[in-house]
DNA sequence: CTTTACGTTGACGTTAACGTCAAGCAGTGA
DNA sequence: TCACTGCTTGACGTTAACGTCAACGTAAAG
């Protein structure tokens, strides 16, 4: 069987092709401290965990959050969290999270309301039209 | 009864102060053609109209949408729409809103999800502290 | 009648998130 | 060996979305 293929650690090249990003995007990601790929001498090598965080930094971005705020919100994800007092930090970054995703929601539900009655309105316009 | 409290025009700095974002912030989005206020001589005054646009302006902003996008939403609302040949379009640019809000929600929710996962574990790994 | 509070128009500054060269190194197939 | 392809590091440019003065007009209040 061929396991070499899909685990690999990939090239920058790749990774920018499959997420469909810019090397350079890629590169401001990394100067931010959102990833940091390997190195085999100056190469960049990018692995699984790699990936992930790229996965995670541009549904944060399609959802409007500051790449500084990504960086906090999956640091958190990666965080030690072997003491107590860490497990409840993170629980409560967790809890302030929460209240941000479910307020974009609402936000959401919303303007599809808005959308559909708006729909409604159109068509029956354009039915009287006819 | 009094019928003159709540929808009299209102000045640059009632409007910025009830939407909470400055007075810049507000010329802006006229400089950007979203919001059209009154002129009485030299002062703008807003009308029920203005803040109708800068609640979706700014929804569209929580949601993270570039203010050049939220003007061709906000205008679609208010576009005229005589002919079948407008409602048509104005159906079309909906079925695009209505696709790109859904992606939205699925990304709230999937981050939703992984969120509730990541406090399980967070809360085991407490309890295990115990 | 002058201060004080708001309002207005420039116009330049700033931050985020990259885009866009330029110039150089490194492996590799002909 | 040489040309080519891909990777790397600067470093400056650009766009969006305002922030931040500065300088001025005006209307009510003392």
């Amino acid at each position: 069987m061929n396991v070499g293929h899909t685990d690999g650690p990939w090239t920058i090249a790749q990774i920018a092709a499959e997420f469909d990003v810019t090397h350079r995007t890629v590169r401001h990601y990394e100067e931010l401290g959102l990833i940091t790929p390997e190195r085999r001498g100056t190469t960049r090598l990018y692995h699984r965990r790699d990936r992930t965080r790229l996965h995670l930094i541009l549904r944060g971005k399609r959802l409007g959050f500051p790449l500084e705020q990504i960086r906090t919100i999956i640091d958190l994800y990666d965080a030690p969290r072997g003491k107590a007092s860490q497990l409840e930090y993170c629980l409560a970054q967790i809890d302030d999270r929460r209240a941000d995703l479910e307020q974009r929601r609402r936000d959401i539900e919303d303007a599809l309301h808005e959308l559909d009655s708006f729909e409604a309105r159109c068509r029956e316009d354009l039915d009287r039209l006819r």
